[in-house]
DNA sequence: GTTGGCACTCCGTTTCTCTGAGTGCTAATT
DNA sequence: AATTAGCACTCAGAGAAACGGAGTGCCAAC
């Protein structure tokens, strides 16, 4: 059944009320916020149903309405107007995200501190997982005891591994292994890495020590690391700010499930999209977590170059300005496709230009 | 003025008992605690000649006694018992240490997640500034328009960037860089890298494209990073579940003053040292920012290697068990400096030794 | 110096009442 | 059939009052 228009305003205007204030709206005030031209008993006939229908719910008997899930729903998806940014909000974004682009290894945490203080809300950064390869080794000679491992993967980061040896060595048997390293290992995911692969090297190099599987496992160990992505939050403590997790018993159990970064990381897995837009809202009950159960993610998704893409987004009481959020968000998230996205690296002298670096964790 | 024996028992009943209980202690509670043989109205006046002395306050009038700052000091100067740990938490500790033993740049955060699961209390940790140098450089000829840039520093980890240039370059260039950074830039602190130095080797390689000031601003930065130590804090929201951080704006106010490494490093920076012992403890006031005068810091210091020092505490409410997190960062702290303390790699076939890893941020 | 006794204080809790916003229903109106 | 005015009813939250009890401070006796 498709809702009246009246009762979409009714909604609209329940929703938008509570949001600002937090308290349950009533019928007097539903009129007045929605400029209708009807008496508030009309309203609250109005309001009745929209209750039985589940978009709304009543704290008891005698008080005023507040959104269910289902009206938040119902909002996001039908009602809400795509909030535009002031000119003076989106000249602090495109500000804070250049100032950070040659540091591109902190662009995650400082992008959530960032979307943390547009929104007053705890910020999530994910960056997805990434099919890595090795594109080129190099084994440096250090001295007997010592060799250092470079890797440089396929999306353009290097990694490295210093190696002790309770042994000596001969530089040539390392010379040797690094050849033998970029002819059979370079372009291989991690499930293409074999224990024969790794034995024939280690035949084809001579060495009797055991530094092929060094080597080998330093390679499987990078390679896996990119294959679960990334996750981080900051700013956890602005959750206390809100009055609906004042309880610091709730409060302690939301944010000690938000500090593990495997929870993180399964935070997007309900992907109720609504509709077309790149922001993506997880409403309460959505979550698949029951820590999360009275709480609403919101997303954004954005291109991470090299085919990869990340999500930058917030957690916050179901209450939440859906509209500016998702506005903000989605505003970060193109700003960060821009500075990362495939397409060409940015040009200019002088400047250094640095794609990566190093992203040991 | 010394206390007397009977007015020191009577004030570490009073502060044990209201560590325990995190309610004010009345004279007859301390009678039984204290298991002395007088009545309690004699407590009572020790009671009160402590309070005058400053040693103990009153809530209120017809409340019982909880313990000063003074109170504290005193306790943990004079009066407190080293705890010992339980077999069972040191093997929990040796356990949890050894396992991250291969992972040495996780160790850190891996410490700070152990000492806050022990203790309940969030954990910080820091490393000390060092004074970096670079023991050896390689640059990495790529291709024409990329190269990578691999320092091996004097704490034995590596670091490296990739960078991308927008034109070409020969490798015969790189490499006479390589040998000329290799000649003139190595055991130099930052300080000692001056633009004198910078252009002479730009003449020498006859590098008319900038390459030189890319890897020395790269040196530069490095060596930076190292000198003003790290700092990370993990289980914040574990304080939400002490009754002194029950109000979720103080809980707020401490937590956001925590999130910031900043703030995390001039921790320290009141050294009241009560003693002989490796662990700092800052009660309450004595905290130099306003947003802890209610809090305590419990630091161990342990040995980093390369004589580089590192501290690992926790953050808490005056009122805790300064006796038992003592210890258990002190056992922590020993474990971790027998694990990356001076002396001797451990040595072991077949187990590769890693001292470092890169540790970009 | 120590002790028992006693009046006094004052916090935290419970109980009660009161208030007012808001509802749901009914009957009248359009 | 939809809307409206009117009215009785509900119930959370605020405030006032009463209570209980842990604990003190002091005094007089030991």
């Amino acid at each position: 059944m498709e809702l009246s228009e009246r009762k979409k305003k009714v909604l609209a205007a329940v929703v938008e009320e509570y949001i600002r204030t937090a308290e349950p709206v009533g019928s007097k005030t539903v009129v007045a916020a929605a400029g209708l031209t009807c008496s508030s008993a009309t309203i609250r006939n109005e309001l009745s149903e929209l209750t039985s229908l589940g978009y709304l719910e009543q704290p008891h008997t005698s008080a005023g309405r507040i959104p269910a899930a289902q009206g938040y729903r119902f909002y996001v998806n039908e009602l809400m107007e795509q909030r535009r940014l002031s000119d003076e909000e989106t000249d602090t974004i495109n500000d804070r995200l250049n100032h950070r682009l040659e540091k591109p290894e902190q662009l995650m945490g400082d992008a959530g501190r960032l979307v943390g203080q547009l929104t007053g809300y705890p910020a999530v950064a994910l960056s997805g997982p990434r099919a890595l390869t090795v594109t080129r080794f190099d084994l440096l000679y250090v001295d007997a005891n010592t060799f250092i491992i470079v890797l440089l993967l396929s999306n353009s980061t290097v990694r490295n591994k210093l190696v002790k040896l309770p042994f000596s060595v001969d530089s040539t048997l390392i010379t040797k292994l690094s050849a033998l390293f970029n002819a059979g290992f370079t372009n291989l995911t991690d499930s293409e890495i074999t224990p024969v692969l790794i034995s024939a090297t280690e035949r084809a190099a001579r060495d009797n020590m055991g530094l092929t599987s060094i080597v080998a496992a330093f390679v499987i160990e990078v390679l896996n690391s990119g294959s679960s992505g990334e996750a981080m939050i900051t700013g956890e403590s602005s959750l206390l700010q809100h009055p609906e997790f004042r309880d610091p018993d709730k409060a302690h159990r939301v944010i000690s499930y938000l500090s593990d970064s495997e929870h993180l990381m399964s935070l997007p897995a309900t992907t109720v999209n609504g509709g077309s837009s790149k922001v993506r809202m997880i409403i309460g009950p959505e979550n698949l977590a029951e820590e999360l159960k009275d709480s609403s993610v919101i997303m954004a998704e954005y291109d991470a170059g090299e085919g990869q893409r990340g999500l930058i987004g917030v957690v916050g009481p179901t209450r939440m300005d859906y509209s500016a959020v998702a506005a903000k968000l989605s505003y970060v998230a193109e700003g960060l496709s821009r500075l990362l996205g495939s397409g060409e690296a940015p040009a200019g002298f002088g400047k250094m230009i640095l794609k990566g670096d190093t992203i040991d964790e």
